[in-house]
DNA sequence: TTACTAAATTGTAATCATTACAATTTAACA
DNA sequence: TGTTAAATTGTAATGATTACAATTTAGTAA
C-alpha cells in the first residue's frame, strides 16, 4: 500500500488525491515551504487544485500532528513534516529555513510552570552561511 | 532625565513623544502586546496618534534591539522589551503570551553550522495553567 | 455494483495585519 | 529663530489566510 495512504489511514483521515500530493510534497521537500509555494508547484501538474484545498489539507495534517507549522518568518506560515523534535534557522537575508539538530533540555523543566505543553519551537535567526559568503 | 529619553538618546534615535509613549507602554506592560493593542490603548490619551506611527516606532526600537518582536502567535507580531534572553509560552486557548525563564544551552552549539546568529527564540505552545483550571 | 450522504473540494469574496505613499508637522541643530 | 531632514499622519494598497456556498467525491451499505 502506498506510503502516504497508510499515513492517512492510520490517522483516520479520509483519503483524497489532494491530501496525498500535499503530504508527498512535504515529504520530498525539506525546504519548509509556505502554503503558496506548495500550491504553485502542485498546480502545474494538477491544474484543478484549489489553494483553499491546500490550506485545508495542511490544517488537517497539522491537527493530526503529521505535519507542523512554523511561525518563524513572521508574515507567513511554513510547513514541515513532523519527523522528531528539531529546531530551525531563518535567514533574514534570503528567507531560507533550515533544520538545526539541537537537543532541547527544556521540556522537563517546563513542568514546574503548570502549563500544558503541546509544542516546542526553537527559532534561530540571522544570516545564513551562503549569504555570508556572498557578502564578502 | 527621563528614563525613556535616555534610552533613545543612548541609541541616537530622535526623541519624539510618540516613541516615548510606545516605549513606556512596553516597559510597563509585560503582556507582549500586538501593535494594535498598543495603539488602541495609547489612542485614548493621545487621540492624534496614528497606527502607522506605532508601527514605525516599533520598527525603529526593534532595529536598535531595544525591543524584540515575537512571531509566536502566527498571525500577528507581538512586542517585548529586550530584557535579557528568555523564552515564551503561548496559550492556544486564550492567546496569552507569558515569559518562561529557561537557560538556553544552544547558542554555543550553533557555531558549528556557520550561520550568523542574531536572535534566539524559544516558543512553547499549549494550554495555560489558568485555562486548564477553567476546563475542569 | 449502485445509491446515498457526510465530508471534501473549488472558486470567489471577505478579513485583517502590515506596508506604501504623499502631505503635513516637527526635532535637532546652527 | 530659521532650516531641513526625518517623523507623523491618514489613506490606500498588499498579501496571507479564512469564510462561504455550490459542486464533487470518498466511504459505506444495500
Ligand atoms: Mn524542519
Ligand atoms: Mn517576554
Ligand atoms: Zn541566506
Ligand atoms: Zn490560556
Amino acid at each position: 500500500m502506498d506510503k502516504y495512504v497508510k499515513v492517512l489511514k492510520n490517522n483516520h483521515i479520509k483519503i483524497t488525491p489532494q491530501r496525498l500530493i500535499v503530504l508527498e510534497y512535504l515529504d520530498k521537500n525539506c525546504t519548509h515551504p509556505t502554503a503558496d509555494e506548495i500550491y504553485s508547484y502542485l498546480k502545474k501538474k494538477h491544474p484543478s487544485l484549489s489553494k483553499t484545498t491546500v490550506y485545508n489539507a495542511l490544517e488537517t495534517l497539522n491537527k493530526h500532528r503529521i505535519i507542523q507549522s512554523l511561525t518563524i518568518s513572521g508574515n507567513e506560515l511554513r510547513y514541515d513534516l513532523n519527523h522528531g523534535m528539531h529546531h530551525h534557522f531563518y535567514c533574514k537575508n534570503c528567507g531560507c529555513v533550515v533544520d538545526v539538530e539541537l537537543k532541547c533540555s527544556n521540556i522537563e523543566k517546563m513542568k514546574k510552570y503548570g502549563h500544558q505543553i503541546e509544542e516546542i519551537h526553537g527559532y534561530l535567526k540571522g544570516i545564513c552561511k551562503t549569504c555570508l559568503k556572498k557578502r564578502r
